[in-house]
DNA sequence: GTGGTCTAGACCACA
DNA sequence: GTGGTCTAGACCACA
């Protein structure tokens, strides 16, 4: 289900975090479903449980996933992940106008790119 | 000139980096004016020499100053950054995009967040 | 009569713990009453035997309820229960009192939230 | 500066955690001191680096704290500190009043043991 | 030297 | 079997 990029920069838990938010967010981990034990993912990916934990353990503090302690993981709500992820991209578009307007970008020649990017695909 | 935030996730001469690329875009620093040196500016921001050279140089690298040696570091041209700067900022729009779309965010919320943006300050 | 919350963070057993002790308090269970058996209230909750057998060993060496070979478990006094836990909460409100000074919060302060929180419901 | 307790059945980091609260709370580390890097107080507890740095990692996380790569870990603000523990203190205030209420005790005696435990030292 | 990530492997609580 | 914590030790980016 995960497919990790080693010329990625990111940190391997991170792409962790990224893609089980991607299959969430698709819904093809349904609320409430089991997500792959640590140690099944560990292998599946071949890299160590302690580094799936740790994805986990964020995801779970985003309350992304919850815990059942002797049972696995499992998905939280999607609509919640939605929202939150729209949250998150707020701050994060506020910057890059601020980077276009600093590059005497219009707002025009913005939305059209935004335009562009939205029908791709 | 330049003020640096150490609560800033960001390493330091990243910062020192798109300081200095501001101050170019803001036209603080006109084309072919000389940069402070290296062990001044490293005075001033009471950090390491080692961590501003590698600031110009990766700054040099991008074509942003040029350094003459013997002589100092100046400030190249600023469309040529101004374009530079345009067209970094396309693929991060478009991952942003990617993520407004995955998180269900219509063109039209999305451009409606970009006006207000711009028209702030 | 019992409902498990899978995205709380404690442990299944010392939620049916918690659970049982409510249903004493609040004189559903009365005194002497028998409980449902280990095996009845596994599967009314679709969860481990084990897991219920292991609550049930807490409450009986808490002396909330008492078992009779091969007859069952009971509800032991509720006034003793009571008071048992009159005495736990006391650690407890320490605990949080000495938070609280640390954080410079007043005992006015401290006993405002009390009254608020007792006059909720 | 810190020692760790382990009969506690609280993880090291936590206990970490909390220590390092404390000591800001004190006033013992000032703001934008720096504290011990994490191999030093690895060192000094007898623990693994690994271990302060998750404990470190989560008191950034939680705003408490500051790290500049290549120089350090910093004391965020101490006031902003006090304000997120108050308003952590009074959900757990609230649990606690629950189970008073649960167990029949009157808000005079609660607000009695506050008296109390407020006066204490 | 400083923190950040990762592996390998152990041990524990919980179900 | 399931996750949670911890140790020992390596390697990397940054200053």
């Amino acid at each position: 289900m995960i497919t990790l990029d080693y010329a990625d920069r990111r940190p391997i838990y991170e792409q962790v975090i990224e893609r089980m938010k991607d299959l969430i967010l698709l819904g093809v981990l349904a609320t409430d479903e089991q997500l792959p034990s640590v140690r099944e993912l560990a292998m599946d990916l071949s890299i160590n449980p302690n580094t799936v934990q740790r994805a986990y353990a964020e995801l779970e503090r985003q309350g992304v996933i919850y815990c059942v302690k002797g049972r696995g993981n499992f998905v939280a709500g999607i609509n919640a992940l939605k929202d939150k992820q729209k949250e998150e991209l707020k701050p994060q578009l506020l910057e890059l106008v601020k980077k276009a307007k600093k590059a005497d970008m219009t707002e025009n020649e913005f939305t059209e790119l935004v335009k562009q990017f939205y029908s791709q695909q």
